[in-house]
RNA sequence: GGGGUAGUAGGGUAGCCUGGUCCAUCCUAGAGCGUUUGGGACGCUUUGACGGCAGUUCGAAUCUGCCCUACCCCA
C-alpha cells in the first residue's frame, strides 16, 4: 500500500475519498489531534486554535452589534434539567451526569450542560420583570457535553462540543420573537459570507424540531461529498419555556405576561464546514478573514545576497503588519519549495516570494492559495496585497456556490431523488405527512431535512408527493453528517 | 445497542499462532553537524515503541482476563 513516497511524495488522500482527506487534513494542516485518549474529545492544536479564534471573533463582532455576551455554569441541577418535560426527552439519553463530589454521592445530581436552556432560564426568571428589559439578548461561548452514541467525528459529531455559541433571546410577543428568528437567519448567513460558506435555510419538520421548540429553522451546507452538515440553528420557543422557568413580565398595562423566547447555536461545524467547502488535494484553503497567516513572505537567499534580501523582507514584513495584515516570514532553513508546501497545507491565502530577481526588478512577487501568480510593484505593495486578498476571497465564494449549485438537483420521483442523493441533496415535491418522509428515508436512506427551503439556488418542486402522489410542496432531502 | 478486526517509536509496517533476555524495518517523523537554497536537497551521526491494568511464567510485544481507544459491518 505504500506508493506515496515514490510516487506523490507529502500528498493527502484526494479529496475525492472525503472522509480519508478530512481526517489527514485535521493532524496535517495542524487543526485537531485526534489522538486524545477518550472517545468524541479532540485536541485543538494552537495553529487549529487559532483559526478557531478568528473563525468566533468574526461571530462575536455580529453578535455584539446588539447582544451581550454572558457566561452561565456548566453544571446544571437534576431538577432544573428535568422541568421542561419535551426539552429533557430530547436529550436524556446524551446527559453526562456528575454524581460525586470526591468519594461522597452528591444529594443532587448534576448534568454536564447538553445545551444551556436550563441553566439560564431560571436566571432569566429572576432578570426579567418589565416590559422595559425587553427584549434580552445574551449570547455565551462555551463547551457542551453530549454522550453520542453515533460514529464520532472530530468538528462534527463530538461528545464535548468545545465551540458552542448559544444565543438566548427573551420577548415580549410570539411575533417579536419571529422577528428574532428572521433576524438570527441574517445574521447566521452574514458569517457564512464571511467565511464563504454558502448555505441553506430550511424549517425542519414537526419531528426534528428542537425538544421544546414551536418551531426549528436550520442553517445546512453540502459538503464535498454531497452529504449535508447542519452548521447553524435558530430555534422560537414561543412560551414553553418561560411557563416552565416562569419568566414574566409586567406589561404596560401592569398585567404579568409570560415572555417568548428564541435560542440559536453555531458550532464548530462552522470550522468542518470551513474547512471541507475550500480544501483541496494539497491542504487547507483559507478565506483571508479567518485565515490565522494571511500572507507568508518566503525569502529566496542565495549566497551574497542574503543579508539584503534578508532586510528587504524585514521591511515588508513590518509594512504589512502596520496595514493590519497577519504576515508571517518563513526564515527558517529549508528550501523555498518546502516552504510553499508547508503553507499550502495550512491554507495560506497569499504567498510573497522576495529574492534577488525581485529586489532588482523594484517588485515582489505573490501568489495566490489557488496558484494564480503576479508581481506587484515594491512602492505599491498594500494596495497589490489588499486588492489580491479581496479577489481571493471572491473567487473563494464564487467556487463554493459553483459547487453547491451543481449538488441541488429537482426530483420528482422515487428514483431520481435516489440518484440525486448518492452526491447532493435534491428538492422534491411531498405532501408533508411523516409516513411519506419515512418512506423516502427507507427507500433512498436520505431524510426529508426541512420545507420553506431558502437557498440562492431555490427552485420551486411543488408537485405531486414523491411518495403518495397527493400535491406536495417543496422539500429538501439529502443525507446528513 | 449487537457483532467483527485491530492497537508495536512522530507516522506506517513485520514479528504474535509456536514465549527466550539487544525489539527489526520503512518514511514527507524528531535531534545534531556540514554542504545547500526561484517548487518537497544531500551526506554523516543520533533519538525513540510493544494501548492500560492484572494474571500465568525462570522469562511476555507474543498466552489468559478485564478495561480503554480506533476502524468496519449490522440495527
Amino acid at each position: 500500500m505504500c506508493f506515496l513516497a515514490e510516487e506523490d511524495q507529502g500528498a493527502l488522500p484526494s479529496k475525492g475519498d472525503f472522509s480519508a482527506w478530512y481526517n489527514e487534513l485535521l493532524w496535517r494542516a495542524e487543526i485537531m489531534d485526534v489522538r486524545y485518549p477518550v472517545k468524541g474529545l479532540y485536541v485543538w492544536y494552537p495553529f487549529g486554535f487559532s483559526l478557531r479564534r478568528n473563525v468566533y471573533d468574526l461571530l462575536r463582532l455580529l453578535l455584539d452589534r446588539d447582544h451581550q455576551e454572558a457566561l452561565f455554569p456548566l453544571l446544571i441541577p437534576e431538577h432544573e434539567l428535568a422541568k421542561e418535560a419535551e426539552h429533557i426527552k430530547g436529550f436524556e439519553d446524551e446527559v453526562y451526569w456528575v454524581t460525586h463530589g470526591g468519594l461522597s454521592p452528591l444529594d443532587v445530581k448534576l448534568a454536564l450542560r447538553p445545551t444551556s436552556e436550563c441553566a439560564i432560564y431560571p436566571m432569566y426568571a429572576l432578570w426579567v420583570r418589565s416590559h422595559a428589559d425587553l427584549p434580552l439578548k445574551i449570547y455565551q461561548i462555551v463547551n457542551t457535553f453530549r454522550y453520542e452514541t453515533k460514529h464520532t467525528r472530530p468538528l462534527i459529531r463530538l461528545r464535548e462540543i468545545t465551540s458552542f455559541k448559544e444565543a438566548h433571546t427573551v420577548h415580549t410577543t410570539w411575533e417579536d420573537a419571529e422577528r428574532q428568528v428572521e433576524e438570527a437567519i441574517a445574521l447566521y448567513r452574514e458569517f457564512y459570507g464571511r467565511l464563504c460558506v454558502p448555505v441553506i435555510v430550511s424549517r425542519r419538520p414537526e419531528w426534528d424540531k428542537f425538544p421544546g421548540a414551536d418551531y426549528t429553522m436550520a442553517v445546512d451546507t453540502v459538503m464535498p461529498d454531497g452529504r449535508t452538515l447542519q452548521i447553524g440553528t435558530v430555534h422560537h420557543l414561543g412560551d414553553h419555556f418561560s411557563k416552565t422557568f416562569q419568566i414574566t413580565y409586567e406589561d404596560v398595562a401592569g398585567e404579568q405576561r409570560f415572555a417568548h423566547q428564541t435560542c440559536y447555536g453555531i458550532s464548530e461545524r462552522s470550522i468542518a464546514a470551513l474547512i471541507s467547502m475550500h480544501g483541496d488535494d494539497r491542504g487547507l484553503i483559507l478565506p483571508p478573514d479567518p485565515a490565522p497567516v494571511q500572507v507568508v513572505v518566503v525569502p529566496i537567499t542565495i549566497g551574497k545576497r542574503k543579508d539584503e534580501v534578508s532586510a528587504e523582507v524585514a521591511g515588508i514584513e513590518k509594512e504589512l503588519a502596520a496595514a493590519g495584515f497577519r504576515v508571517k516570514v518563513d526564515s527558517r532553513d529549508i528550501r523555498p519549495g518546502a516552504k510553499y508546501y508547508y503553507w499550502e497545507m495550512r491554507g495560506v491565502p497569499l504567498r510573497l516570494e522576495v529574492g534577488p530577481r525581485d529586489i532588482d526588478a523594484g517588485q515582489v512577487t505573490v501568489v495566490t492559495r489557488l496558484g494564480e501568480k503576479s508581481q506587484v510593484p515594491r512602492n505599491a505593495l498594500v494596495a497589490g496585497v489588499t486588492e489580491r486578498l479581496a479577489s481571493f476571497a471572491a473567487t473563494l465564494k464564487e467556487r463554493a456556490e459553483a459547487h453547491v449549485r451543481t449538488r441541488i438537483r429537482v426530483s420528482r420521483s422515487m428514483d431520481e431523488v435516489l440518484a440525486a442523493v448518492e452526491d447532493g441533496v435534491t428538492l422534491v415535491p411531498w405532501c408533508g405527512s411523516r409516513e411519506c418522509a419515512d418512506l423516502i428515508e427507507e427507500k433512498t436512506r436520505a431524510a426529508v431535512l426541512g420545507t420553506d427551503v431558502r437557498s440562492m439556488y431555490l427552485v420551486d418542486a411543488s408537485g405531486p408527493c414523491v411518495a403518495c402522489g397527493k400535491q406536495g410542496i417543496t422539500a429538501l432531502v439529502g443525507r446528513s453528517y
